[in-house]
RNA sequence: GGGAGUUUAGCUCAGUUGGUUUAGAGCAUCUGCCUUACAAGCAGAGGGUCACAGGUUCGACUCCUGUAACUCCCACCA
């Protein structure tokens, strides 16, 4: 069969990936072996594949693919996040391109399109994890609205509700007025803004003197109830207890003190507005003042402004500082710059607003998730992050769960017509419910709360839901598979979901959802900038593929991704990796030109050392691999391989055996260079899988699959042959080197004389190196050798005899310079052994090494000075 | 304002409990090669006072203190 010039990777990928559902190897039953579960981090069902999605998902395949080859029943359960704001903010953009808006649709009616939305563009992003190879369980697809795992979210919001852990209250929360919703803190984003500082004059009552405040926000004085100074500030203390009158509408406010205010701020005093601002609240609450909401929901003044009613905020403050000015009351303006609060949805200024939400108070419910990481039954990697959730989960705030939207959750609250109610899943339930707790006289009406559950009280159920582990208790898979081994997610949502999954966890199966949490890095792009939709600095995925091949993609977002720490992504690790994906093609292409050249015969002395040392590096290799994917490092691991496979299999061992033109090739060579080689796709097959799977099948006639073979026990490695290897590696790279810097051309051969106390070592491996350097013979010798070109590696030197007379004057500079550093760094170790205290205190091994440092540099140093009285 | 992290070759990063030569790798660069698997390749080479300043030690990239720059998280300065 005639091979390809390269590795063809998409017919490659859409063959193996069908052939690996057909034969059904992602799909998992509980059975007797060990169980290696790991939950996809649901991405929105908006979403579209990112580099974050990327990184991410790849390390997850790298992890259950190798547990597969371990023989663990892995099981990696696919699935999407109903994502209700993006969602929903996404099916009204789709419903006004067809002039439709939400407010002229009943709730019903919305989420029908929005269903239908979701039917039509919610399975994108599983199709492109398809590309990318990803070893799901298609079987086990969730949603987080699906049937049963809708009724447990809503169950568990009346469960906690039972136990008093959630409630119903007025509080600051942040208001986007564009979506029309609550927001959690988490999803404010505070960005450095320039503003104006506005100072504003305010009289005293009965008096003719004026107060004078700052503020960014004038357009809500009209919602102000106190001014506030600090008490030990002496310009106002005579002014606290007075009234003060608010500009352009008159009202009579009090003046009052308070130790929360900064006496050098601005003018030391602070106009306290408790409806618009979350400090001014708190201060509200304590010295109980009034709380005038002079905004609607959606950003506009209302009547209790009294004037502007129906403004904009923004439009609002253009106009009230007009005003101002004109009725002499801004003394003056500043630049200001300060920190703002921006919707992560909508960039829309967040609004402090008082509003009735409910929240679940999470203190009590925290502890032993809090405990669960701080005792490591949960580890984190890397354990930086120990600190950060620790910080968060001592001081972890009550979580405002209710969002206003139609796309989600419905809050399970029944209301009458007094705003009495009831918390109940179905309106029988709460009828019932009601009818006990109220003893109503007549017929009872109740209506369900309009609002949604934010995203992440259903997404914090998603380890044990997925398996139906709260709506079907102790059912088959979630024994089995739960609690699950690792889950793979970005730091930036350690508090949103990581924390909270443990909670839930704890809180409704009694055990950790997870064993290990592994953090991946935020993708920066070449400048640094986090890579993220807004900025549109985030490449296509899918035509990445399509251009470099899947393995080449995950080659090279795997190759740069260090654990915890951030990775700038640069699109010439992806060349790398295809170039990776051809050298290993080409390997294939080599040893597939052999096979019609097999003969009877067994390896010669030189291919036996070629062979006992690939098989050494192998389980060297192997080892270290173990080692490194044990600690996480899988960026290590996959240079490791890499090198191996490159270097090692491809530059040295290939070469090494490598038969004459048309020669033929002894049989165990043959049939051991197979072996190796598919050692190495198995090595590599969790990080490339389509190109190890393709390999492996042509290499030769097979029944079985790559995906499915198990890894075979690590042997000890045989480290004399190792260190021979590195003795011959190193005569080829100095002869080459001394050949290049001498101009013999490649094809001019030389009589190659080695000077040696031990010509054993260089039996086995003479004609390897002959070879190598284009030697037509090889002598031995204990005497130096007059020729104009030698070479000194370890305690040995090499003669190159040329028929073409070679100029030495370069070679003798390069030898002087050696020498020059040679005897500086005797000088070194002299000085270090002759140290009385070094000789003292150092470890007996450790002066031993100092000792043969300076034997060996004295044997070089001569081998040296020998060679420059010859020239 | 509080906390965490980073700083090693032009770029991206290793460097495990301080001592395997006077610090490693990949990419990029330079030189020579279209050598019968691979020019997406082969054979070589150059390139770093380990951010800065002190300290501990016989010995510091590694431990301690301080400084600077950058990044992230948290926080109520209008």
């Amino acid at each position: 069969m005639e091979l390809s010039k390269n590795f063809e990777h998409q017919q490659a990928e859409q063959k193996w990936y069908n052939h690996w559902l057909d034969k059904g190897y992602f799909f998992s039953t509980p059975d007797e072996r060990p169980a290696f579960t790991v939950v996809i981090p649901p991405p929105n069902v908006t979403g579209i594949l990112h580099m974050g999605h990327c990184l991410n998902n790849t390390i997850q395949d790298v992890l259950v693919r190798r547990a597969a080859m371990q023989g663990y029943n892995t099981c990696w359960v696919p699935g999407t996040d109903h994502a209700s704001i993006a969602t929903e903010a996404k099916v009204v953009q789709m419903l006004r391109e067809k002039n439709i808006t939400k407010s002229s649709l009943s709730r019903d009616e919305f989420l029908q399109y929005a269903w239908k939305w979701k039917e039509q563009y919610g399975g994108i992003i599983l199709e492109q994890l398809k590309k990318m190879g990803c070893r799901l369980d298609w079987n086990r697809t969730s949603f987080t609205m699906d049937d049963d795992y809708y009724k447990s979210v809503i169950s568990v919001f009346i469960d906690l509700y039972k136990k008093g852990h959630i409630y119903r209250g007025k509080r600051m929360i942040n208001w986007d007025v564009k979506a029309k919703t609550a927001l959690s803190d988490e999803e404010v984003i505070r960005k450095e803004t320039k503003q104006q500082l506005y100072y504003l004059r305010y009289s005293i009552e009965g008096t003719d003197e004026k107060i004078i405040i700052a503020t960014v926000r004038p357009e809500t004085i009209m919602g102000d109830s106190a001014i506030c100074v600090n008490p030990a500030d002496e310009r106002y203390k005579h002014l606290v207890g007075k009234f003060a009158l608010v500009p352009l509408i008159n009202r009579r406010i009090p003046i009052i003190a308070d130790d929360y205010v900064t006496m050098d701020f601005g003018t030391g005093a602070l106009k306290v507005t408790p409806a618009h601002d979350t400090n001014d609240y708190q201060l509200g609450q304590k010295h109980n003042l009034e709380i005038i909401d002079i905004l609607n929901e959606d950003g506009t003044l209302n009547e209790a402004a009294q004037i502007l009613v129906g403004e904009d905020r923004f439009a609002a403050r253009k106009k009230i500082v007009q005003l101002l000015q004109d009725g002499q009351y801004m003394e003056k303006t500043e630049d200001y710059t300060s920190e703002v609060g921006y919707s992560e949805r909508t960039d829309a200024v967040v609004e402090p607003r008082l509003s009735l939400q409910w929240w679940v108070s999470m203190k009590e419910l925290s502890l032993p998730a809090l405990d669960a990481v701080m005792n490591g039954e949960i580890a984190f990697i890397p354990e930086k992050f120990k600190n950060l959730y620790r910080h968060w989960m001592e001081n972890v705030k009550d979580w405002c769960i209710s969002r206003q939207l139609w796309w989600g959750h419905r809050i399970p609250a029944w209301y009458d017509e007094k705003g009495n109610y009831v918390v109940a899943a179905t309106e029988a339930d709460a009828i019932q419910s009601y009818t006990e707790k109220y003893k109503p006289s007549g017929s009872v009406q109740l209506t369900q709360d309009e609002d949604c559950l934010d995203t992440w009280f259903s997404s914090w159920l998603w380890p044990f839901e997925v398996f139906k582990g709260y709506s079907h208790p102790g059912n088959a898979d979630i024994n089995y598979y739960y609690p699950t081994a690792t889950l793979v997610t970005a730091p930036e949502i350690i508090f949103f979901w990581v924390a909270r999954m443990i909670v839930a966890g704890k809180e409704y199966m009694k055990e950790i959802p997870f064993k290990q949490v592994y953090f991946t890095g935020i993708v920066r792009d070449k400048q640094g900038r986090k890579m993220s939709k807004s900025l549109g600095n985030s490449p296509d995925l899918v035509q990445l593929i399509e251009q470099y091949g899947a393995d080449a993609v995950r080659f090279g977002i795997m190759i740069s991704s260090p654990a915890g720490n951030d990775l700038l992504f640069d699109e010439s690790s992806l060349e790398q990796g295809r170039n990776f994906t051809n050298k290993v093609w080409n390997a294939l292409k080599l040893v597939k030109m052999w096979e019609a050249r097999v003969s009877t015969n067994t390896a010669t002395d030189n291919s036996a050392f070629a062979l006992q040392w690939m098989e050494s590096r192998l389980s060297q290799v192997k080892e270290e691999v173990e080692t490194l994917m044990g600690q996480f490092r899988l960026s290590e691991a996959l240079k490791t391989i890499y090198s191996l496979v490159w270097d090692d299999f491809c530059s040295w061992y290939l070469e090494w055996v490598k038969p004459g033109f048309e020669q033929p090739i002894a049989a165990d060579v043959y049939q051991k260079t197979i072996g190796f080689f598919t050692e190495l796709l198995q090595l590599l097959h969790p990080y490339m899988p389509f190109i190890t799977e393709e390999v492996y099948h042509l290499l030769q006639e097979r029944t079985d699959d790559l995906c499915e073979l198990q890894l075979t026990p690590v042997s000890k490695p045989g480290m004399a042959i190792l260190a021979q290897g590195n003795l011959l590696k190193e005569a080829i790279s100095g002869l080459r080197d001394a050949r290049n810097k001498n101009q013999l051309k490649p094809k001019e051969e030389i009589v190659l004389h080695i000077q040696t106390a031990e010509q054993d070592t260089y039996r086995t491996i003479e004609s390897i190196l002959a070879k190598q350097v284009n030697a037509k013979s090889i002598a031995y010798t204990t005497e130096a050798v007059a020729a104009a070109i030698s070479v000194v590696t370890g305690k040995d030197k090499f003669y190159i005899e040329s028929e073409r007379p070679i100029d030495t004057a370069a070679q003798k500079d390069e030898l002087e310079k050696e020498l020059v550093h040679l005897q500086g760094f005797l000088v070194s170790v002299e000085k270090k052994l002759g140290n009385e205290r070094f000789v003292q205190n150092a470890k007996p091994e450790v002066i031993a090494l100092e000792r043969k440092k300076l034997s060996d540099a004295k044997d070089k140093i001569n081998l040296i000075e020998g060679t420059l009285k010859t020239l």
